[in-house]
DNA sequence: GAGCTGATGGTCT
DNA sequence: GACCATCAGCTCG
């Protein structure tokens, strides 16, 4: 993967203002930028409004947690899910329509030592420190909550434009392709103009359109027949399909008719 | 390698 | 109080 032949164009906010299940594989091979760390999408999911898709956010309209979805698109929504994780979602279509799409894999084509870092635990988890195991780089980002965290991207973030305004001069000093990271310094040279703590999709290289698969969104346990999951074929950092599994009853609810007093 | 499971807390019914 | 757009660590083969 050749970081030169990826366009650091950004992409206009027009391209959002489009049903999710069009803009989700017009997403694929584009690249994703947050502070230094940049990730080429090679999975993402589709997810429609209020009243049309079952397995979204935004089934049942609009609430405080989705509020994000029902705004203007080109914005993240970032949410918190099973007590744990951050996923990021970019948002479709003209405000008040609830539809987004859930960037699920991808990979590190700038930050990677800044990624590496933040997928590596040691800190926070027990009290350990120091350098945990090593993360294989083709995990880094493989599944939309190990992207967010390579990222950097939390709750905070949550609502962030990822529309790059003014990029045409921030990028002038520059061949319009990704530059290789600098000596020293883990930052790509192109990354100089984005605002710091801003995000943005660059055209990156589009997918070949014979590469592109399609097939029912992973771990959802409703709409199953949709097949708005959409990933590179072959590509390595495509996370693996996961089917829904029905949570098993917590082992408090103690199984009936067979009581725990003997 | 595949398969299973505990962890963990916000959200919604 | 159940569900959840998940992950890492473990066992087993």
């Amino acid at each position: 993967m050749g970081l030169g032949q990826l366009s650091a164009a950004p992409l206009p906010r027009s391209f959002f203002d489009r049903p999710s299940h069009e803009v989700a594989p017009d997403l694929l091979g584009r690249v994703l930028v947050h502070g230094p760390v940049a990730v080429r999408l090679t999975e993402v999911e589709a997810y429609g409004g209020p009243g049309e898709d079952p397995a979204a956010h935004t089934y049942r309209g609009r609430t405080p947690r989705n509020a994000v979805m029902f705004g203007p698109p080109g914005h993240l929504y970032v949410y918190f899910t099973y007590g744990m994780h951050f996923c990021a979602n970019l948002v479709c279509l003209p405000e008040g329509h609830g539809s987004a799409v859930l960037v699920r894999a991808g990979e590190i084509v700038a930050g990677l030592d800044e990624a590496r870092t933040r997928r590596s635990p040691g800190i926070g988890r027990d009290g350990r420190d120091g350098p945990g195991r090593r993360v294989p780089d083709r995990d880094l980002a493989r599944g939309p909550a190990r992207l967010a965290v390579a990222l950097g991207l939390l709750r905070e973030h949550n609502g962030l434009d990822a529309i790059w305004e003014g990029a045409p001069a921030a990028l002038d000093p520059l061949t319009g392709n990704l530059g290789r990271h600098g000596h020293g310094s883990d930052h790509a040279t192109w990354l100089t103009g984005l605002p710091h703590g801003s995000a943005a999709v660059l055209e990156g290289r589009p997918a070949d359109p014979g590469a592109i698969r399609s097939g029912p969104r992973t771990g959802v346990s409703t709409a199953k027949e949709t097949p708005w999951r959409f990933w590179i074929d072959g590509d390595p950092t495509v996370s693996p399909y996961r089917a829904h599994v029905p949570r098993r009853r917590s082992s408090a609810a103690t199984s009936v008719g067979e009581t725990p007093s003997s």
